[in-house]
DNA sequence: TATGAATGAGAGTTCATTCAT
DNA sequence: AATGAATGAACTCTCATTCAT
């Protein structure tokens, strides 16, 4: 929760606000986690979040759309933090993707509400009160960094031939795959999944 | 249109029906494909069908959730077809997971309905008003497949050494990418990608 | 089914025609005992009956209000043959009232159905779609032997001083009494209840 | 009607609100009392309420069944309110048993909406979007006293021999037999009525 | 004697939003 | 910083009935 609330820092908000803020976006993260995107109402998020009305969340938020939009930042932020938190110093590229992979795979495990919830809306960003923003710049946010790393190991000569583009695609849905998969099972080892996934990509991306 | 009547066909049902119920799934399809699924209403699916009354939607399917069920086996038939027209002779383990994967791709472009329905009813299954079977059962079809010419070539040591099952969904999730990529970028070249990523894992499939 | 089908008889209809609205009104019955008069639709008696389509019943019967029509019919007739096959023979007043009231009673037990169903049409016979007859010939029905018991024990000084009309239907409706009981605990002996009424009322018309 | 609003005082809303619900109870008894529990929907509430919207009934009340509970808890209280306030102070048995009998059939006459309502209820109590509780919670709240007081007088010996469940039951059914006649026949005067049943009765459980 | 196909009316519910104060 | 009150649009579903053959 006090991670939601530093997210809405440089908004100039007062500090009620931003309390309030925060315990809706939790409970609408909680919500959409637990019940999937389309049963995310109002009347859901208000029940979770304690609230005497609905009222309250059009009134902090303008629109659904915008808390939506909120949310996303939100997900996206603590992603973005524990990502950084534990990029390696490594410069190898094949040690930074393995890192990437293995890190991204642990996020599931350990965040698993931010997934759902950003699998959620990518997969009805095109919702008509929803998040006014398209489904490519979710998807782009999330192979822009495993391209570059992609590519530049190309130059340098640390991985082999294939399409940067296309490769990159590929791991960022990889993920998906492993969520899919914990989703399926919960009693899934995400550990070993992510390493048996590295190792996977290790190989396709090794120079011949 | 004439397939999807062809796949109703041992249901014991009078030509009459057949094709009512075949144009209300090819609206309800192209309604899919077009707005999502969340806005695939009788409404909208009566519009598109030019019928007279949303009630002759009911009428045909019983319910909501059966509809969907229909339209559902109906894509997965659609499928299943062009998939087995397309199967090479190959045994060769590895001819045949490029196959498997570039026939997929060229799916993705043929068949782009069918796969977008898959898709939004796969997001959505655990909805209330719609499809009562889980989202892995979809998920199961697409990988068991892959699976098994995983494991039986590494049996054969026509592959390396992986995790079947990780690699498994890992490919089918690539052709969920393929997807995307088509969405995001409809100019997009679909034989190039497919080759593309049949090259990707063929490196990440091969014996060392 | 051969009573409900007996019933029928001189309606003038083919053999065919008959058993196949027995068949109907059973199930008719059956449904409106579970699951009450409210939700005794055609949809429901369709499946109970085991019939290919609804529009088989109001092929048959008409409409709805003449369904229910012919099933208050039969479950009087099936009550009157009961009450008439148990009608014991003495002209002694408090025996004949006794006999009544025990035979009312164990015919609760015996045919709960058709008390049911009774107690249902009754309870709704102002519905739109049922019955066209009021309520109060329903009630007439049941209090008229009665009444005439008491006003004849009464002038021949079997009975003491009492308002006839009123303890005739005060009686009719401890009938309904032991219904409730029976509804409310299954488990109840309906025996014992008969006679237990038997007796209350036997001291009340006592003569002083 | 501001009967109807005192109920509602101690459930924390404010005036405004009491008064819409007032409103809709008062419309809700009305109709229902006229049309029968199965015609009793939003659109006929809407319409005698004077509302602008069906959509204000769903706001006040959340559900149909809700709407119903609430219909049922003020016609119970009106019902009580108006028991208690003729309550003799007498202790003897045979006076209050007396009393109570004439006072509910006046209160027939008082109240006519309430006893529909409360008969339409309890007739349709296993309905699907209606009352969640059970017929037989009804009917106990009405036997409950009668028995206890009976139950007492027999052991005060004030009462002669018979079965006290058996004998409530039946009073209180013989009420609802007061509610029927003066349904069939309006013109019916109900002080008498009340009186010969008080007679009746009292003759049923006088001691030998 | 039966069925196939269609239909209009009405039901309760959910939803996000708006207009006040 | 918050609430009260109301609202309109859309949704799926159930019902008995009608018009054909």
């Amino acid at each position: 929760m006090q991670v939601i609330e530093d997210v809405q820092l440089d908004l100039g908000l007062s500090a009620t606000e931003r309390a309030r803020r925060a315990q809706i976006i939790a409970a609408t993260m909680a919500t959409m986690a637990e019940l999937g995107y389309r049963r995310t109402s109002y009347a859901r998020i208000k029940e979770r979040a304690g609230l005497s009305s609905t009222r309250l969340i059009g009134y902090h938020f303008g629109s659904k759309a915008a808390l939506i939009q909120a949310v996303v930042t939100t997900a996206m932020s603590i992603r973005d933090r524990y990502l950084e938190e534990r990029a390696g110093e490594t410069t190898d590229r094949a040690a930074m993707l393995r890192a990437l992979i293995e890190t991204e795979v642990t996020f599931v495990r350990d965040h698993p509400e931010c997934v759902r919830v950003l699998r959620e809306v990518a997969a009805n960003a095109d919702d008509p009160d929803g998040w006014p923003v398209a489904g490519p710049m979710l998807n782009g946010f999330r192979t822009g960094r495993i391209e570059r790393l992609l590519t530049q190991g190309r130059r340098e000569g640390a991985f082999g031939d294939f399409s940067a583009p296309v490769a990159a695609r590929t791991i960022a849905q990889s993920i998906d795959g492993a969520i899919q998969a914990y989703a399926d099972d919960p009693s899934l080892n995400l550990d070993t999944y992510g390493r048996q996934l590295a190792d996977f990509f290790e190989q396709a991306v090794a120079p011949r």
